[in-house]
DNA sequence: CGTTTTTGACCTGCGC
DNA sequence: GCGCAGGTCAAAAACG
């Protein structure tokens, strides 16, 4: 599974930065959009990548490559670990699961390894990965109903390429992105209609 | 004082 | 079955 990470990792340094695969095109109810915006039903044709590129990601990021790790349609929040207060130290944790959640991972160019994509996570854990010199950190989203996760790995050969790889699909709107976008699709509405 | 990060222990899956 | 690597938990520390 990570070989496809470590595959990705090779790409060229000159390509183009381009968000292809990381949002999904408004028709489809594609399972791999991290934004989950809720407003799919009535979506105007907005361009979230661009969006997201110039409004909400704060720092230097630049988005090198998107890559779909699995399309499994699949429904998360099932196994709440949060609601499973019941389980003592040592449980039997998520991963007696097999269900194959929604992931996808890109990576993007940058000296930040915490990419603001509008919103919250709370580190649960790091962890020194073979091959690399750079310790993984995982993420949980901090939306109590929420059960998405994301890990975050800096390339050892590419000290400058931060993989991020996003798992399930946020179930809630993201109120730190809706709104810094708000008077921006407010301004894209007006000049559309031209 | 509430939230987040750190960090070591523990668990599971997989290859041999 | 054993060992390794990856993933998660949870207590303590740090932070705002």
């Amino acid at each position: 599974m990570e070989q496809h990470l470590e595959e990705q990792a090779q790409l060229p340094q000159n390509i183009p930065y381009n968000f292809s695969p990381l949002l999904a095109p408004p028709s489809s109810s594609s399972p791999f959009n991290p934004l989950n915006l809720a407003t799919n039903q009535s979506a105007p044709p907005i361009d979230w990548a661009s969006l997201l590129l110039s409004g909400a990601s704060v720092g230097t990021h630049q988005q090198v490559q998107g890559s779909m790790l699995n399309e499994e349609g699949e429904e998360n929040g099932a196994n709440g670990s949060s609601g499973s207060s019941s389980k003592e130290k040592g449980k039997g944790t998520g991963r007696g699961k097999k269900a194959t959640r929604p992931r996808f991972a890109f990576q993007t160019r940058s000296s930040n390894d915490i990419l603001d994509d509008g919103y919250r996570w709370r580190k649960y854990g790091q962890k020194a990965v073979k091959n690399s010199a750079y310790p993984r950190s995982y993420y949980r989203c901090t939306h109590h109903t929420c059960n998405v996760k994301k890990q975050v790995q800096r390339l050892s050969k590419d000290t400058s390429i931060v993989v991020t790889t996003y798992e399930g699909v946020h179930n809630h709107p993201c109120e730190k992105l809706m709104e810094a976008l708000s008077p921006l699709i407010k301004q894209i509405q007006f000049l559309s209609q031209f």
